[in-house]
DNA sequence: CATGAATGAGTCTTCATTCAT
DNA sequence: CATGAATGAAGACTCATTCAT
């Protein structure tokens, strides 16, 4: 729909800038977004140079490495809605699979230099807005069939997606601790029960409503 | 029961290495754990000399830092245990506090270079291990009292504890969003249910295992 | 037959390299090993990076210095010994060229970072026992020659080539001294007399020895 | 004579300089004339804010401990003039009396800092005067014994004097190295033989004048 | 007076970015 | 168009010196 920047290369420049994103995922992933350009391109096999004619700068990679990420995830929550039988089943899935993206993901929410320049990208909104909009229709399902909560909102599955991206400090077996979690918190959502929740329903409105308060730094930021 | 280093100093020199540990927290909140050293200074009102006679270099911040943010949580949870009624209670308040703690402790998980300082500094083990204590006999309590459920363990807990210390990426009034999702984690853990979990519940002593594989880099460092 | 790192190089970067080694060379004679990196840049005429691209920190800067000035000494011993019709004449030679070598070479003995850096320098090794095998050729002949006292080894003579290396204090006339300085102790070294020295002959080996208690401070140390 | 600061002071004030100084003069020896002030004063037992009350700054402390070092020469030349039996045997005893107190004295020719300073500091001229004194009687009578060539000065010993003042680059067993050179030199003194000298002898005198052409940096300096 | 805390200027070193080859 | 060399600004850290306790 709107890629224009990955049309319209030639076969070798299209080579050089998906492996200069891959080498830029995993390095962002293991040391941060701040490792220096000149590893990034050394990982890519690529010269500073090449790295700087595709992506003028620091920014515009990070940019370019969250929406390949979006779009992966993106893409997963569509697999999800179609294949799975059962909303339900397709949010459970929803929430393990995105445990797995956390590898990938989780690079852009982890500084804060990479927080403030994502929420002022209007790719990347698109991408979360899109991704939401999946989300939205498998939990409004969900409730109908009887079988989420319903006095919970789109918005609020996305929280605790969103939580579950993270990394756990110092935890041995990360995974399986991760895959209890994720147990428990479908419990926490089945529609079997219902402890009063706080506020009203979260829909994916109020989530999307971050857009309007553009160029603001994360909350906390001085 | 407190620390060497804050005793015996000139009561000057005492107040100066309070106000660097506070600012460095709030410009490790705002900023992530690089902000150059010269700001820290500045924002406790001393001379960046002062910072590196108390502090010799990046890394012994950031673990003073961590160590008081711990400090205070373990506060918080002894208060949590002597305090509260009801272990359940207890437990609602330890996670519900913990997620107000957030912004001054989720500053040392968020970076790789954080990360593989904390997991290899002694002390702040230790204070985890502390806080991981009093959590186990809250947990135990509650499993006794039959409020929580008795196939998860305290490690279980605590890797939720840790999930909601985290920040949500792009949402307008976090606060309640966290409120809302702390809730429904509660309805899961609560003891009214049960989806089978996988594996076998998470110990406190699981956890503390992590500290045997000291100077272990993060998983996902190359 | 030269190193490594003097070859494919780009011709702008190689003669960059040239002119840092010569700004450095100057600076170090001037002004002794620790002038600030980016004086050594402004003289060679490019910016600090630039000379840290080619030799990563001070000691590589003072290694890469040391090997060059070793490598013009071992050239001119080998001149010496080729050129000069006797072997006494080309031991004047060397002790006098080597006086000529002085301010480059000092440079490189005068501080005790410089002096630890070198002993554990394998090339400057390398280099100083090529050159006392030529200086051990011409003693071995001068004494055959008749015209070199028997009772003497080559370190003695390389321990007075050390000496004669070195600046005098205070002193006008820094050259005409250190000549009639040469004179007097090539009358001491001369076949015609003796006075009986302490100890044995001491050889090149000896000298050599040192290598083997690398990593060692200079004596003095604490 | 002079020494006024050694005069009128506490006793433990006296005994703080005296430590003062001993700890410098060690320092300069291992790691040459820019060890940090505070690691001086540590040696010294006492705090840095003491140090600088005796000595207003670096340099005051270089001269003072070069004073202290000309001092001891000169009682040591004295010595030898007084008590040995013939001019020749105190010209031994000196040049191998000054290379037992070559480890004290050569840490003020190390570095070209140091050497300015000396260079122009008026009590430590006048050490030099005084030693050269001494060492010009010496000489005098050696030569009037017919022991020590006369086609010398005063200058030209106290140039080999300072050469053996140094330390041997890389070499084991230094002290018998300086030994056996000591001795070839003292064969090319002695009034045996003659090789032509260049230029006229050097008179105690002609080293004296350096100190006209005071304010100048080393020979070499930029 | 002694002490050691505070200050800040001075260096080293790194890295984003530009540009010649 | 790719490369990697050059640049210089920015930040870490050290240490001489001053000054409060």
């Amino acid at each position: 729909m709107t890629a224009d920047p990955e049309t319209k290369l030639r076969a070798d420049a299209r080579r050089n800038r998906d492996q200069i994103i891959a080498a830029a995922k995993e390095m962002f992933a293991a040391q941060g977004p701040d490792v220096p350009m000149e590893e990034i391109a050394r990982r890519a096999g690529v010269g500073v140079g090449t790295l700087y004619r595709r992506f003028p700068d620091r920014e515009a990679l990070i940019r370019a490495v969250a929406q390949h990420n979006f779009a992966l995830v993106l893409e997963e929550a569509r697999a999800a809605a179609r294949e799975e039988p059962s909303a339900w089943q397709a949010l459970v899935r929803l929430l393990r699979q995105s445990r797995e993206l956390r590898l990938s993901v989780q690079l852009a929410l982890v500084s804060p230099l990479a927080w403030t320049i994502l929420r002022n990208d209007a790719k990347t909104q698109e991408f979360r807005d899109a991704i939401l909009d999946v989300l939205d229709g498998i939990v409004r399902t969900a409730q109908q069939d009887g079988t989420l909560r319903t006095d919970i909102g789109t918005g609020d599955v996305a929280v605790l997606v969103s939580l579950l991206l993270r990394r756990i400090p110092f935890a041995p077996d990360e995974d399986l601790l991760l895959d209890r979690a994720l147990t428990l918190i479908l419990d926490g959502l089945s529609a079997r029960q219902g402890s009063p929740l706080p506020g009203a329903p979260t829909s994916a409105f109020d989530l999307m409503r971050a857009k309007h308060s553009r160029k603001e730094a994360p909350p906390g930021c001085a």
